[in-house]
DNA sequence: CGAGTGATTGAACGGTCTCAATATGTGTGG
DNA sequence: CCACACATATTGAGACCGTTCAATCACTCG
């Protein structure tokens, strides 16, 4: 089987250098391709027959909804990432997980993980370190609701989906492009779609980042860096860290 | 070796149903004792050598600092939770963690836990669902932080610790011992320790529930549980979920 | 061309913060 | 046992950040 050089692919060997057998592995992981149409619920809370998912092309969110009507974005997910791999071991699916655009997933069945992980234990490493990964960003997600401004929240999350994007081959320090709306935006910072414009503008007029027609521009991007307090360290990889 | 009840086994012991080899294992774990004083750092934020623990006593939070020189709590574990498992994977912790109050916690080692998995695999599956459930923790809690206001939140974190503490023995629906701080309430909420005061004091006059003296006691739990939205399911087991 | 979605801006309201002062409790040293 | 320092809890007053409501604009798609 040819090599291939998928977002998957692209992520995990930023972690593990990937030998040809583990690359088949990986391949064969592709096999099982499903497509979903933009904004109708792949997965939803309390759902019982649950399926894990490897993102191929397209944005997805998770979020929980509130009594009051409102909704929570816990995460997005871009190419390269799992999803529903968190609520495995539970009876019902404890989030919903909508598609932003037109998503291209392939289906992993848990046999097939687990399979996976016994010819190659290196590969759970590296999906544990995913998944590590993740649960690192909704905890500095949570920190950034809690105790940041709207301003530095925006700036923080803009920057952290870049490095994420980079990571896969999707972005670079110049800016990549977003198909988010102001109101996905504001569900995902617990702000209002009104205040996430504002802070748009101000951004936009102190020169430091865009947010139009699509796409992220960062003008400055250490000052952004400096706004939002933002850690390079925890998505910057100088190479894999096993070799 | 006699079968133990620690707040360890008794949380495992909900998700699976332990057979006396597996009891013998993770009694092994607590072969390790070690003690904290109160306030001084376990773990530090970018320190190399980390170690994970099981507390078996007291009370420990993770935080994060931000630029302004607040921190942000993630959660505090209570006696039989993991301590520093999430940042096993990377080459630095990337939280704080510090003692509460006067704690006795096991030092677990990589390795034994690993060999452990490797004797007793239904413990690698008890250990992964503790481990998600802790993620869907922080989930809930950026939810909170994100969509609901001060006391709904307030009311929401403290009924949680109420049925996490239920789980190893330690409270009940009528209430639990609790060694917070307001502070620490404040730090963890994402308010201020004067708003939590006041808060606290609407929750009181409405004949919901107290906190004073280092005790929570729940007047109203029906009615609590309607004002924070709260789900009961998650964290409610009617017996192990494998047997 | 009309409808719907997303973006933008203004004005007023309100939840939470900050600053400040006053209790209350607890441990320490004299 | 008292005096004191220190942490924690409590309460008030004013300021501010972000919300809600409302209107207008821009773009896309039938």
């Amino acid at each position: 089987m040819q090599v291939q050089d998928t977002p998957l692919v692209r992520k995990l060997g930023a972690f593990v250098a990937l030998s040809d057998p583990e690359l088949e592995i990986l391949g064969r992981m592709h096999g099982r391709p499903r497509s979903f149409p933009a904004g109708v619920d792949m997965v939803h809370e309390g759902q019982v027959k649950r399926s894990a998912y490897v993102l191929a092309s397209g944005w997805v969110c998770s979020y929980k909804t509130v009594a009051g009507g409102g909704r929570q974005i816990v995460d997005f997910q871009v190419p390269g990432d799992f999803l529903g791999l968190r609520s495995l071991l539970f009876r019902t699916a404890d989030h919903n997980i909508e598609p932003v655009t037109r998503v291209e997933a392939s289906e992993v069945l848990i046999s097939e993980l687990i399979d996976g992980f016994t010819r190659a234990p290196r590969l759970a490493t590296a999906v544990l370190w995913a998944a590590s990964r993740d649960e690192a960003m909704v905890v500095e997600h949570l920190v950034s609701i809690g105790r940041r401004n709207a301003q530095e929240r925006t700036a923080h999350f803009l920057l952290e989906l870049g490095a994420r994007l980079t990571l896969v081959g999707l972005g670079t320090q110049e800016g990549y492009a977003c198909p988010l709306s102001q109101y996905l935006l504001a569900d995902a910072l617990g702000l209002s779609a009104v205040h996430i414009n504002r802070v748009l503008r101000e951004l936009r007029e102190a020169g430091l980042m865009s947010f139009q027609k699509g796409r992220v521009e960062f003008h400055d991007f250490a000052g952004l860096v400096a706004l939002a307090d933002f850690d390079l360290a925890y998505l910057d990889h100088d190479g894999p860290l096993l070799k």
